[in-house]
DNA sequence: CCATTATGTAAGTCGCAGCTTACAGTAAGC
DNA sequence: GCTTACTGTAAGCTGCGACTTACATAATGG
């Protein structure tokens, strides 16, 4: 359930050049919003949207607060996507063992 | 850049609704949209969306159209977020060749 | 101290995405 | 033919999310 906020939260452009912006490594706010198209507090509150949902983690070093990708935040959304390539497998299996052999009426859950 | 794309329509809950359905296999669209919490319209203009972004195919039969899931359009998605892990491994080897060559002290924690 | 840097947050605006209802078209069945 | 089932699209409404500016606060340096 969780990888639908991981979809929503990296849906916008904005937050996801945050993301590439931190791929070099941790950052404070104001290296990560320099040079973008919108304001500070908007990364601000994008880098908010992004710790809640677990993509970022924070750690503060006096006055600056250094921002960091969090890589496992986006485990279960790959895992998603991974399951649909598993279902093509599976139906292809089940498709073949019912074709395969004279089956005696099993009910499906 | 088509990722983007991706995210965006993976994004919304009722088109993560319809892929959902269409694992078990093509389906017209009246059978997709039965017991949706949305109108048959709404899941109609989602079809769209969806196909235009390389998601679903359509195929038409009589007066149906058949919707199929179509794989291929997540594998984009999937290799931008493998790419991450890419990174991880890479700004270890960085890291480690940094840190080998300074041999110095810890600064905090 | 005082000024400066770095950041989060409040308040308000605005565009757009997703929904609905209504309508149009097309195939099939009687 | 006429009616019924299936679908796409137009038009319009509405809520929300992303943005801005303005402000409050905390650490640092002189």
């Amino acid at each position: 359930m969780a990888y639908g906020t991981t979809l929503n939260v990296l849906a916008d452009p904005t937050r996801r050049e945050v993301l590439e912006r931190l791929r070099g490594g941790p950052r404070p706010v104001h290296a990560i919003a320099a040079g973008m198209p919108v304001s500070r507090p908007a990364v601000s509150q994008h880098l908010k949207v992004l710790k809640d949902a677990g993509l970022v983690e924070e750690r503060s070093e006096g006055v600056r607060r250094i921002y960091a990708l969090r890589r496992e935040g986006l485990a279960e959304l790959r895992d998603w996507l991974d399951s649909f390539w598993d279902d093509a497998l599976l139906a292809f299996k089940i498709e073949a063992e019912r074709t395969h052999r004279q089956t005696k009426g099993r009910i499906d859950e």
